[in-house]
RNA sequence: GCUGCUGUAGCUCAGGGGUAGAGCGCACCCUUGGUAAGGGUGAGGUCGAGAGUUCAAUUCUCUCCAGCAGCACCA
């Protein structure tokens, strides 16, 4: 057996090392300045250690820092483990547990020794600047595999617990790795890291802040404090990523709807929102393009009741699946009597509905229905209370009252992956109208807790899987995944993710088909061979809730609404008070054009007027002085446009003002 | 719900054991100005709520409430 292994470059070429060699030979051997510059190795297609010894012949392509994607997550995984080490310098006794790279840097779970307090924001300078030490000590990262009895006994003896039980919870066949840094720290870890600490920079990371976070992601466990910090390549990469944070947080839909006076949240209707008339004006004409669309797709709209008896509810199965989200109202009158309870123990209970689908089989279920009737396509703007946890609230996004595109389409089992299908196409020609050239599916499959059977779960997955597959939508381009036990309790769910300022997604669309609740409140219809069957029950929603959805827009827009959006289209902003008068006259056109209009005939010069509508996001000013009542025109200048203005007859703005402000679904084809 | 941080004028924020400040906004006056802040005067605050320590608390301590970030939960 030759001791030479053969080590094939990308760019074709061989080169023959010793056995024992490593990467970072080969690097050596080509160039110092490759050298120097190698993080990592790619052997065979996985990421290596640089200092990691071949094991045979090989493929190798040598990771710098010009591989970004993979440099990043390497120095971000490098970061983390450096945090730990540094946060077990300072308070020795910190237990460790897992820390992995992330989106935009890295974290790591600590549990702070027994007595002290978890940490908080006034540790993280400290803990940065220890980090940095260890940065600049340069400590090599060493692998090495051990046994497992060896990792256990050594994470008991120095009071590791969870990362003891989580050595003895590995798969059997996995080898363990741990890394040295230097020859006084280790952790146990699969790698691959950097040579040594001294390879990151140590101005390119930033500790952000911390949280609690619970052991292995679940509620029943202990509370960790989470670290998460930002990590880069360099200082110039850090500073891009914290600027473009301050940039986002200037589109949060929060700030963007103060500003706007588009609504408000006060603590006594909390999660609950006070839409302001410029905000519900968005809303209006959202829902008005929303009534078209679903007038378009067939179906017929209904409304249903808010409050419906407990009974109800647990036919339905939401009481005992669901009543923790729910608002229960005791039914009977409240006493006035101030000695006396305000309800008695034993009252009747209601609630408001959390979903309106029940409801939605209720009027199904009115009359006799013929196979000849389906598909049946009922929509309600639903508006729904959930109870949701305190901590869970989010300005619009996330919300206790919520007012749902809602939607249940009743099927036979032939006409399911079709009618899934249409809906499909349905949100994304909506989504397109908004300008979201980028959305995520995702299939969410069965939870632990569900109704039904296998079977029919093993169904209702795969038509949904297909459906999506016939739209042309399983794949990559628009994010396609399958979401193990994240479905709702009665059906799997496709959920189509919309993204915020800031990078976080959100649900907004769904469709679920379920087999269930036709079930449990004996939802039928007659087919062809006279006989009672099932419809199948799709529960959809384009875009979710018109709370979540509007917050979404004023992010994605940055607040700059499209004209047929905006709440104010026009403002008419006079030079010098003679032009008053005037004003008034084209603002009284435009309103009779149905552009939404205001006038600013305020004792201020234009260039304050200018600002201030700018600012406020007005798509359309339209500035009018002594010349422009004279002749009949009008200077119109567009918000966000270089030219600063065009001067033009009124008619013709009108016109053109009219056509632009109509909503996408109403515009000529071009 | 859990962990951490925060709560002072309509908004953004400074301050600090002895009853409170700025800028913007608002009101009034002067100014009629041609495309991103003209000038002046003035009004406006139980310093999130409650309790404790103190001669004295907006400031220190505790409890609660709310907001923010994350976790868990979810549209």
């Amino acid at each position: 057996m030759s001791e030479l292994l053969k080590i094939s470059l990308p760019d074709g070429s061989v080169r023959e090392v010793e056995r024992g060699a490593t990467p970072a030979d080969v690097a050596a051997a080509i160039g110092p300045g490759l050298a120097k510059a190698a993080m990592a190795a790619k052997v065979d297609g996985e990421v290596r250690d640089i200092m990691r010894p071949f094991d045979g012949d090989a493929e190798l392509a040598l990771i710098t820092s010009r591989d970004e994607a993979e440099a990043l997550e390497l120095v971000r995984h490098d970061y983390a483990h450096v945090l730990a080490e540094a946060v077990q310098a300072l308070w020795p006794g910190t237990q460790i547990t897992f820390g992995p790279s992330t989106e935009d840097g890295f974290y790591y779970d600590v549990m702070a020794p027994e007595g002290r307090e978890p940490f908080g924001m006034d540790d993280l300078p400290a803990i940065e600047e220890k980090m940095r030490e260890i940065i600049k000590a340069d400590k090599p990262l060493r692998r090495e595999v051990w046994a497992r009895e060896k990792l256990i006994e050594k994470w008991q003896a120095e009071g590791e617990a969870f990362k003891a039980e989580w050595a003895a919870e590995l798969p059997e066949n996995e080898e363990l790795t741990v890394y040295w840094s230097g020859d006084d720290w280790l952790d146990m870890c699969r790698g691959p890291h950097l040579a040594s600490t001294g390879k990151l920079d140590p101005q390119a990371f930033k500790l952000m802040r911390v949280a609690g976070a619970y052991w292995r992601g679940d509620q029943k466990n202990a509370q960790l404090t989470r670290i998460y910090g930002t990590g880069w390549l360099n200082k110039k990469q850090l500073n891009a990523h914290l600027h473009r944070l301050e940039e986002a947080g200037k589109r949060d839909h929060r700030k963007l709807g103060q500003e706007m006076d588009l609504f408000h949240l006060q603590p006594e209707a909390q999660g609950s929102v006070f839409w302001h008339p410029k905000g519900y004006m968005i809303w209006r004409e959202l829902e008005a393009y929303m009534r078209r669309r679903i007038d378009e797709a067939g179906y017929q709209e209904v409304k249903t009741p808010q409050l419906m008896d407990a009974r109800q509810w647990q036919q339905s199965g939401h009481w005992g699946k669901y009543r923790e989200n729910m608002f229960v109202v005791p039914d009977e009158i409240p006493s006035t009597d101030d000695d006396a309870p305000i309800v008695s123990n034993d009252a009747d209970m209601m609630a408001l509905k959390p979903m309106n689908c029940p409801a939605h089989v209720l009027i199904f279920k009115q009359g006799i229905k013929s196979y000849r009737d389906l598909p049946v396509l009922m929509a309600e703007m639903g508006c729904c209370h959930r109870n949701e946890p305190h901590g869970a609230l989010h300005g619009l996004l996330r919300v206790r009252q919520m007012t749902q595109d809602d939607g249940h389409i009743f099927v036979r089992e032939d006409q399911l992956v079709d009618e899934v299908r249409r809906f499909c196409e349905l949100t994304d020609r909506v989504y397109k109208d908004f300008g979201f050239e980028s959305y995520a599916i995702k299939l969410a499959l069965r939870p632990e807790q569900r109704f039904g059977s296998d079977e029919d779960w093993d169904k209702a997955e795969d038509e949904l899987r297909n459906a999506v597959a016939e739209a042309g939508m399983a794949t990559e381009d628009y994010g396609w995944e399958e979401l193990p036990g994240e479905g709702a309790f009665y059906a799997p769910k496709l959920e189509w993710h919309l993204t915020d300022a800031i990078g976080r997604t959100w649900q907004v669309g769904t469709i679920q088909s379920d087999r269930v609740l036709p079930e449990r409140l004996d939802a039928s219809y007659v087919g062809e061979d006279g006989e009672k069957h099932r419809p199948v029950m799709l529960h959809r929603a384009v875009i979710g809730t018109y709370e979540r959805f509007i917050g979404i827009l004023i992010e994605h827009y940055a607040g700059k609404l499209p004209l047929w959006l905006a709440p104010v289209q026009a403002v008419v902003a006079t030079i010098v008070s003679d032009a008053d008068d005037y004003a008034e006259t084209v603002a009284a056109q435009l309103r009779d054009a149905g552009i939404r209009v205001e006038t600013d005939l305020r004792n201020e010069k234009i260039n304050y007027k200018v600002r201030e509508h700018s600012l406020a996001k007005v798509p359309h000013l339209l500035v009018v002085g002594k010349r422009e009542a004279e002749e009949g025109t009008i200077a119109l200048r567009r918000l966000g446009s270089d030219e600063h203005q065009k001067v033009m007859p009124l008619d013709e703005a009108i016109a053109m003002l009219r056509d632009e402000a109509l909503a996408p679904d109403q515009r000529p084809q071009s």
